[in-house]
DNA sequence: ATACTAACCGACCGTTCGGTCAGTACACAA
DNA sequence: TTGTGTACTGACCGAACGGTCGGTTAGTAT
C-alpha cells in the first residue's frame, strides 16, 4: 500500500477536497446559491469528478451536513461534566459549548441555516439532532441542581436550559449585525459574554433583598 | 376616481397580490429558491406583469423586506410603555415584542433570514434597522432600572437586553424544531414562556440565601 | 504485456432561470 | 372617434443550472 489513509489531511485534494470546498461554499451562501460548477472551481477540480464522488448535488449536501452533525456531537460528547457545584458545571457546560460553535462556526451555520429555515425535512431532522443532544445534557444538570436544592424547584428545567442554548445560539447567529452597533460592547469577547449570562441566569437581575413580585 | 385606494384590501389582485404572493414564498423558502414564475402562479398573473410593477426580482424583493420592516417597527412604536416598575415594564415590552413577531410570522421570517444568514449588504442593513430599534429600547430601560437602584449596578446593560432578545428570537426561530422535542412543554404558549423567563432574568435560578459566586 | 479500476476531464444534454419584446384589452379624456 | 396611459399577456432570449457522455490518464495486480 502506498497511502495509509491518514496522509493528507493537509492539502486535501480529491474527495476530501471537494468536501472542504462544497462545505465552505454551501456554509456562506445556502444550498441554492451555490452551484456545482462554484464548488468544482473552488476545489480546483472539474464538475464531473463531483458526481465520480458523489450521486447528486443533494447527496453532497447531506453528507456535509452529516460530517457538521458528527462533529459537533463529538465535541459534545467530549465536554466532559466538570466538578463542583452544579451551578459551575452548567456554567462550564455553555462555555464549552459556546467555544466549539465559535470554532466551527461553517459547520455551525450550515447546521443552523438548515435547522431554522430549511426547507428539507431531511436536512431538520439531521439538524435536529444537535440541538437536542446540547439540550438534554443541559435539561439533566438542571433538574440535578433542582433535586440537590441547589436550583429553585418551581421552574421548569427545560426553560432554564432553553435559555442558556438560546444566548450561545443567538450569540453566535447576530455576531455580524451586533458586532458594529454601538450599543453593543461585549462582542467579541466569548468568554466574559458567557460569564455575565451565567451570572444574570444564576443570580438573576434585581438588586438583592429587593425581590417581592 | 373609480378607485378610492383602500377598497381591494382583500381578494388583492394585482401589485398587492403579487407583493402578498411574493412575501409568502420568499419567507418560506427564501430568495434564491424561488422563481418569477412560481410568484406569477402564486398571484393568479404573468411573468411579464410582475416586471411591469417592479424593476427586476432584487427590486421586488427589498420591497418585500422594507414593507416588513416598516410594520415591525410600527408595531414595536405602538407599544407604548406600560406603568409602574422598570421591571413590569420590561416585562410588558418583551411579552408584546414576542406577540407582535410571532403574530407576523411570515415578515419575521424573512427579516431574520437576512438578518443572519444573508448574503446581500443591502439586506443586512434592512434588516439591522429593526434588531436595533428594540435592541435601544430595551437597553433604555435596563439603564432606568439600574439608576433607580432597581436592578443591579455591575451588569452590562446591553448584555441584559441582549438576553431578553436573544430569548425571543430563538423562541421564534427554533420552535420547529422545539416543538416535536419531548423534553419541551413550554411551546406553544408564548405568554407563559415570556412569563417565566423574565421571571429567571428577574429574580436568578439560584435558591434564595444562596448566591454566593 | 495485459487487464482492470479509480480518478479525472471537455463537451454536451435538457431544463429552468431572470428578463425582454411586441402586442392586446380597456379605461378615460379630448 | 381618436388618442393616451395602465394593466396585462404569449412567445421568446441568452445564460446558467444540474447532470451525463465518451474518453483519457495513471497506478496496480496478474
Amino acid at each position: 500500500m502506498q497511502n495509509h489513509q491518514d496522509k493528507p489531511l493537509i492539502n486535501a485534494g480529491g474527495e476530501q477536497g471537494i468536501l472542504q470546498a462544497a462545505e465552505a461554499l454551501f456554509a456562506e451562501k445556502g444550498f441554492d446559491a451555490v452551484s456545482m460548477s462554484a464548488i468544482a472551481k473552488l476545489a480546483n477540480t472539474s464538475k464531473p469528478n463531483i458526481y465520480h464522488h458523489f450521486k447528486n448535488k443533494n447527496e453532497l449536501y447531506f453528507a456535509i451536513m452529516e460530517a457538521a452533525v458528527q462533529r459537533a456531537t463529538d465535541l459534545l460528547d467530549a465536554l466532559e461534566d466538570s466538578p463542583g457545584t452544579i451551578r459551575q458545571r452548567l456554567a462550564d457546560f455553555s462555555a464549552g459549548q459556546l467555544e466549539n460553535i465559535l470554532l466551527h462556526d461553517r459547520s455551525t451555520q450550515l447546521i443552523m441555516r438548515e435547522a431554522f429555515s430549511g426547507t428539507s425535512e431531511r436536512g431538520r431532522d439531521i439538524a435536529k439532532q444537535m440541538v437536542s443532544k446540547v439540550f438534554s445534557r443541559l435539561v439533566a444538570m438542571v433538574q440535578q441542581g433542582q433535586s440537590r436544592g441547589e436550583f429553585r424547584a418551581d421552574i421548569d428545567p427545560s426553560l432554564a436550559a432553553f435559555m442558556i442554548v438560546s444566548t450561545n445560539m443567538f450569540y453566535f447567529q447576530s455576531k455580524p449585525v451586533m458586532e458594529d452597533n454601538p450599543e453593543i460592547t461585549f462582542s467579541g469577547d466569548a468568554s466574559t459574554f458567557n460569564r455575565i449570562v451565567t451570572d444574570i441566569i444564576f443570580n438573576g437581575l434585581i438588586t438583592q433583598g429587593n425581590s417581592a413580585p
